[in-house]
DNA sequence: GCTTGACTTCGATATAACTCTAAGTAATAC
DNA sequence: GTATTACTTAGAGTTATATCGAAGTCAAGC
């Protein structure tokens, strides 16, 4: 079992961070000791990165929300949270390619740099 | 010459937010009609398409700034405006690493899903 | 028993980057 | 000459994601 103190360390997050997560319905799956404190499993400790994972990626707080209330009900809305995995997994390839066209650019500045600003186009 | 409303649809923002980027010292080469009117050359529109590109790689609007009044200033402050596009290079192979990171962990998700939930981690 | 860590509520504050409103002016396009 | 487009100032409001602080409680470990 982790203490919301060390899987704020291990997922470079603060306990702030955490407790605000868990107010916004993303950690319902969280048990507490018999004193009330949060205690983490290592499955919640996956379930935690897979939430950074998703927050990292762009996904909104009140989506990833929904893909937990979604992952509480059960077995039963498992095709629904495949396919959500799917789709945002599209969403992450248009990041990856919008950030190497990105990087084009930024290469073409740098090497009009490089030719000492000769035919510098802005 | 563009209007400011054609940038916006080239470069898809607002003319609005163009306004807020001229307000914020982003855009001091744009020259004026002698009727007050932006008037943007080829050479501002890819600036801001640069200004775009930054922007969209995570760079703040205060740094952007930084980078312009550089590029106001001329010649001399050539080799740093390198450097910084440089740095910011670097900065972008570090989102995309992460991106990636993040990917490999979706898709580990779906392989999950894929074999129907069979030892899923989360 | 004292320190440390964790808990709670609640609200203030921060930050970035818009986004919009209003009210009035001025030139352009048809 | 009317509609459209663009301009101005100045400030209010929005969204998203935290981040912090106070004030008090509670339990565990040394």
């Amino acid at each position: 079992m982790y203490t919301i103190n060390e899987v704020a360390e291990i997922c470079d997050l603060s306990a702030h961070t955490l407790r605000f997560y868990d107010k916004e319905g993303l950690l319902p799956f969280i048990s507490r000791s018999k004193s009330g404190k949060r205690e983490f499993s290592e499955r919640d400790l996956e379930l935690v990165k897979l939430i950074c994972c998703l927050k990292n990626t762009g996904m909104p707080i009140k989506e990833i929300k929904h893909y937990i209330d979604l992952f509480m009900e059960g077995d039963d809305t498992f095709e629904t949270r495949k396919q959500l995995m799917i789709e945002h997994r599209k969403e992450v390839l248009r990041q990856m390619s919008e950030l190497k066209k990105n990087l084009n650019i930024i290469d073409l500045k740098i090497a009009f740099y490089n030719a000492n600003g000769n035919d510098m186009p802005s």
